[in-house]
Parts: structure tokens; C-alpha cells; sequence
DNA sequence: GTGTCTGCAAAGCATTTGCACTCCT
DNA sequence: AGGAGTGCAAATGCTTTGCAGACAC
């Protein structure tokens, strides 16, 4: 796909109105790298028309949500995330203690979802995934042992 | 696994205070079927001692959560929902088409376990892993073709 | 005794909503 | 013309935080 004139398009197939704001929307996803908050969103919207509110993004995000034009994820925090659909296929591993966030390979899953497909037949959505769990400098900060779930030195109480 | 003593106690080697607060919090999660939102937590927790406040539930989770003892999930909407991690491990495949659950087993994701651990030296909590995708019933069903899953015809605008 | 932890109250933040006006169709 | 869509402002809901006092150690 070429352009984001096909997503707008969309819309008013379905009966919805092709607003400016919309469009600025639509067009803000399309630009961006990866996934951008409302308020990002908001922002970049801003710089074309310094006039747009906040409420009509959120509004259009949730427009595009249910149309399936827009994923929505929640990495981190409160902050819900946004991102066209046709994005590529891209997977996180968010430490739980530190809350960096490390980008993995798409590949790194295909064994699974292999397995996955042979073992269970289970066709698995794998486009989109979040795995919880200790990055390399928190895992040798927190765990120098060998124990299965716990932290064995204390981390300091706050 | 008998009772939640072995959690208080883990509390308590790792330098944090034990604190009734604390042991009701975790007793509250223990008791639960299932998963329960911070406002589901305090409730419980009141029945015991109404002088409890809903802060301390939350400064609870959050450091059960770091520790690795809860598990923090989004479900549905804007609240939070926590588990106790050694009600683990459960992984599912949920289809969502029929909503099926599948549950496979933990040995099923060891690889992967290690595969992340090698190339990103990340230590993942793969003990509550519920994933997405279509069982083979509804694969065969829904996807004789192409891949993207459709937009509905249009939902009448609001 | 010491410093962590708690209750209380208030703030913070992301998101939603009511309403009158705008403007796409 | 008419109603979907918007800007504005205020509200909502969940979660966090500052602080003084309480209590686990």
C-alpha cells in the first residue's frame, strides 16, 4: 500500500465523514516510525492546525479502533499506544523492574509459532506481542543466584 | 503449595517489612479464583479491616508486581488486574473467533524461553502467557484465503 | 530507637463527556 | 438543510504522591 488515501477512503465508504481532523489523524499515524501515543498524536496533528483539540483525536483514535484501522496496545504505564494496522509485524520484551523496552526480531518467534501450529493446530496471532520479564542489568542486579521466581538481594526499600 | 506463608516469608528475607497490610493483601489475592483489579483487592482486604486504605493496596501490588510475585495484566479497559504469579504456570491459546481456550503445556515455551535469554539476555516471566490467534476449527472456517482479518460492513455512525 | 510503612487528603494523568456551534454532504 | 463532527471546558476514573504519625524490626 501506497499511500494513507486508501484508509481515508475507507471512511467514507462506511458512511463516516472525511474531516480535515480525520485526515490529520490518519496522516500522523501514516508518518510515524512506530506506535504514538494520543498525545503525540495530538501533537503532530497540532503542527498543521494549532486549532484541532485533544478530545477529537481521542475520539478519532477510537473511530479508527473499531474500524480496524488502528491497533492499540498498553506497553507501559497508563498511556495507551496507537499504530496503524498495516505496520509491520513487530514484538517487545518490557522488563518489569526497569521498564525498558527491547524490540526482538520477528523471526525469534517463528519457531514458536511453528510449534504452536504443529503441536496444537492453532493459527497464533504472534503480530503484535508483549512478553513480560527481567532485562540483562536488572536480572544480574536482582538475581546473582540461582533462584527460580525471586529477587535475592534487597533491593532497596524505597 | 499449601498456604501463602512462603510469600510472606519471601517478603520478609528480601529486607521488606511484614506488615498485616501486606499479609492481607496477599491473602486476599491467594483466596481469589482469579484475577482481581486493585478496587477488587481493597474490598477484600476491607472485609478484614475497614482501616485499611486503598493507596497502601496499590503501594502493595506495585511492589508484589516488581518482585515478581503478582503478575499485572490489561485486560479489558483502563483497569489493571493482578494475580498471584505461582498461581502459574497456566498458558493459554485463546481463539479469537470461538473463544476457545487451549491450554498447552509449559514445556511447550522453554525454547523460546531460552531463545530470549541467549540473544537478548532477557529473563522472561513466561508463566502467564495467554495468546491470541485462531484454532484449527475456525482457521479452516474464517481463512481460506487471504490473510488480514476484514472490517466489518459498515456500523451505522453514531 | 530507627527508618519503613501506613492512612489521609490531595494531586496527577489519561481519557471521556455535555453542550452549543461548525461544516461536511 | 440537517445531523455528524468539533472545540471547549469540565468531569471522570484509576492511580500516585506528600506528609505526619504509626509500627515492624
Amino acid at each position: 500500500m501506497s499511500g494513507h488515501y486508501g484508509l481515508l477512503r475507507m471512511l467514507r465508504e462506511q458512511g463516516y465523514r472525511l474531516t480535515p481532523q480525520r485526515e490529520m489523524v490518519i496522516l500522523a499515524l501514516h508518518e510515524a516510525e512506530g506506535h504514538l501515543s494520543a498525545e503525540e498524536v495530538y501533537e503532530r496533528v497540532r503542527r498543521q492546525n494549532p486549532y484541532v483539540d485533544l478530545s477529537t483525536v481521542y475520539r478519532t483514535l477510537e473511530l479508527l479502533r473499531e474500524m480496524g484501522i488502528v491497533s492499540q496496545c498498553q506497553v507501559n504505564g497508563p498511556q495507551a499506544l496507537y499504530e496503524l494496522t498495516v505496520r509491520s509485524p513487530h514484538h517487545h520484551l518490557v522488563c518489569r523492574h526497569c521498564k525498558a523496552v527491547i524490540d526482538i526480531a520477528p523471526d525469534d518467534l517463528s519457531g514458536l509459532r511453528e510449534l504452536l501450529l504443529e503441536r496444537y493446530h492453532f493459527k497464533a496471532d504472534l503480530e503484535h506481542l508483549i512478553l513480560e520479564g527481567l532485562c540483562s542489568a536488572c536480572a544480574a542486579q536482582c538475581e546473582p543466584a540461582a533462584g527460580r521466581p525471586a529477587l535475592q538481594e534487597a533491593t532497596k526499600p524505597r
